[in-house]
DNA sequence: CCTAAAAATTCCATATAATGGAACCGGATT
DNA sequence: AATCCGGTTCCATTATATGGAATTTTTAGG
């Protein structure tokens, strides 16, 4: 019972597959997408006839999960807010988390997120810090690449070996800032020492001026991957200052771990 | 090609048809559910077959937009969040309202809200409110029946007269409070008043102690239809100050739908 | 304003994917 | 140890999606 659903669900992983993969293709092509599309351009992002892709689209409008704007081109549908709004308060994890990362807030001033591993990136599904201007949910859902965040590298050491072997093969490494790590031997060296360390540190790796310590959050089963982090500007928060938070952030996400198991516990 | 895509759509918009139908009722089913939802559960909130359900389940997992907890219960997908955030991002109807929304509330000093209609529902888009406790995208996405909400009531009198009619037959009233209308004829009647004044009210109808003030937004060919509005607890605001804001959501309200037709003019 | 080209939409025989009954498994209960 | 129940797999059948071609609508050009 316990692996034949993700196992089925992993072997056809490859995209586009059945009617429900080249569905959510599309919506994957529209949400990517930067430039407003029309029908014209999602004809040339997707590989599909006319007549197939039209029905395609004409389906998922009919559900709700598209939509046209005025001037003819397609946005994501308001289902998807609808659904997400559901799915961001009915997510256990982050319920669970909640408690925990307002302590680490506290004890430490600075922004603090929970992130979960999705493939090969991290989708944010909380985030607290002091009141500010910027709007907050302006980044719940959304992604970062997994090799040059803290979250991401967390997640990664959190996997098994063979399983973050595999991931960090299919990477397609970027260089976002000159502290990137770019290649998958570098990669795996750092997954062996943050498993080691149960730390893992953003040196700049992803934002310039911008650094963080991390640590990885899990389920037992590991149906859940994911880690919490501590976010600073380099130019106020010193490495060895950061450092110093070592303990809160191992204690904050060990006390999360021990929560998934009394709350979602294999029979519970 | 501006009403075929979606008259089509909306002439197979009963539930449940086709694969894709099939496969957001499940997501549907676990986002309604108060509960946590297993196997069984979903095996009794939808009639299907266990073979059958149990495939759609996989291919949903597999795609991202469903995930089993650790105590096999099954939650919204991260994969719907992501999209989530893109749609709210990617909304031009947000972003143009944003700055609108913004002037409204420092007109008045209380919570504004941009909702959108959503067959007999309300979807709220945005929130412009003085910086509190209470988290903000705790809104976002989330719903409210369109007949009792002062968006909800002035976005149906944004409707033609025979699709607000049409949909009005279709609420299942509820009474929310003493004061919430139930009736169509109660309804049809409020709508009209509100047509020809351009606002709603919602007077405690949905919520004890909270009314707010409404306008109707909507693109000129109707492929939007939604609503702003001020709300204010009772206790502080009282009615007669309430309507003396009038002008002012009228006055944004029509803004909004003026810079729709700059924005997103048939020919932009 | 009219015409030509392109884009969008509809249609239908065919190919493909979904279906669901039945058999099977494995852990929990008796 | 046997039974039951929730969950999973299999495969012949059925329903659905597909995509080429025909048709209509929109856009661009003269």
């Amino acid at each position: 019972m316990s692996t034949g659903m993700e196992e089925r669900a992993r072997r056809r992983a490859d995209i586009g597959t059945g009617t429900l993969g080249k569905a959510v293709a599309v919506l994957d092509a529209v949400a990517r997408a930067d430039r407003p599309m029309r029908f014209r351009d999602l004809r040339e992002a997707i590989d599909q006839p006319p007549g197939t892709l039209h029905r395609q689209v004409s389906n998922l409008i009919s559900e709700g999960l598209l939509l046209v704007n005025p001037d003819q081109s397609y946005g994501l549908g308001l289902r998807l807010l609808q659904f997400a709004a559901r799915a961001w308060s009915g997510n256990r994890l982050r319920d669970i988390a909640e408690p925990h990362l307002k302590a680490l807030h506290a004890r430490t001033g600075e922004t603090v997120h929970l992130g979960a591993l999705r493939d090969l990136e991290v989708v944010y599904l909380d985030k607290v810090e002091s009141c500010q201007a910027v709007r907050m949910h302006s980044q719940i859902g959304s992604t970062s690449p997994c090799y040059c965040t803290g979250v991401g590298k967390a997640a990664l050491a959190a996997l098994s070996e063979a399983e973050a072997d595999a991931r960090i093969g299919r990477i397609a490494f970027r260089r976002h800032t000159e502290h990137t790590l770019n290649g998958a031997d570098a990669m795996r060296a750092e997954i062996a020492n943050i498993r080691a360390a149960g730390i893992a540190y953003d040196r700049q790796e992803h934002e310039a001026g911008i650094h963080c310590i991390a640590a990885p959050v899990r389920s037992r089963d590991r149906s859940f991957v994911g880690g919490i982090s501590v976010t600073a500007p380099s130019y106020r928060i010193a490495m060895a200052q950061m450092a110093g938070w070592e303990g809160d952030v191992r204690a904050a996400a060990d006390a999360i771990n021990q929560d998934i198991e009394i709350r979602l516990g294999p029979r519970a």
